[in-house]
DNA sequence: ATTGACCTTAGAGCTGTCTCTAAGCTTATA
DNA sequence: TATAAGCTTAGAGACAGCTCTAAGGTCAAT
């Protein structure tokens, strides 16, 4: 049985962060020492291993409950469910990334077309185009 | 001069919004009614009109403060401090997108790994990835 | 004169994920 | 035995960017 400082140095949480995913139902302790400290079995351990790995993948916390109650009773749940959440979590990375490379097009453009020497900024161009509602509309890409 | 709701109308943001603005100091109204209503002046659109765009763009406020600063006083202010604050974004930006692409690549083999039938989940592929430490290292691509 | 839409302020609440603090108890080491 | 490290709890604070509420004043139309 593990103290929480042990389990925090076994899957590199800290302590904090433990107890604070302990609150939302991620990992427990399932049993307490006499003084009241927190012990890990083994289950708890690679329960709290599956949590760092998936968080590690970037699913939310709330995705990981929801793992981890398959998880806890796999037989009563079907395979679907779980690859209907990392199917989600994939369309929302997608949007995302799409976000991004919209940003990314945009401030690209923006420096290309920017000597940024230390002259003034008298006629930096960044300013003019921000001065006039963004990107000339002739070639815009999304 | 406009009204609040009239420059909301116009920019796209909501009342609430520009107060909020406001009080972080992106825009300002150059006047006030007998009644205290704020009042917008051309320039202030401008000015409102500036930082929507710069928003959409994807700059945060604290960047919008700054481009700000150095709008209202172009000739006191260098072009290069204008392309390191759209710089540092790009970079920014494209730190995010390595670390979606990053959880994209892993998701899609998760799935590509997982039938997702309505079998009940005692052998789903994604469940045991994540219990046992992640993708396997053989062929990791980060 | 009344309704309803609009305006004002200060401040709280929301999202998600921690991160830290205070005040006190326990355990291990010297 | 004294000290330090580690544990406990509840709750506050941080980040960014809103979003909303309460309690009230103003304005235009009927």
């Amino acid at each position: 049985m593990l103290k929480i400082s042990e389990l925090a140095g076994r899957i590199g949480l800290s302590a904090h962060t433990i107890r604070f995913y302990e609150k939302h139902g991620l990992i427990e302790a399932s049993e307490r020492s006499e003084s009241g400290y927190r012990l890990y079995s083994a289950a708890d351990v690679n329960r709290a291993e599956f949590v760092k790995t998936a968080r590690n993948i970037g699913f939310s916390l709330e995705d990981i409950a929801q793992l981890l109650s398959i998880r806890l009773d796999r037989s009563s749940h079907s395979c679907q469910e779980v690859t209907d959440i990392t199917r989600n979590k994939l369309h929302e990375v997608n949007r995302k990334m799409a976000e991004l490379k919209a940003m990314q097009k945009v401030l690209s453009r923006l420096l290309d077309n920017c000597d940024g020497g230390l002259e003034n900024a008298t006629h930096c161009s960044i300013l003019e185009v921000l001065d006039n509602g963004g990107l000339a509309t002739t070639g815009r890409v999304n």
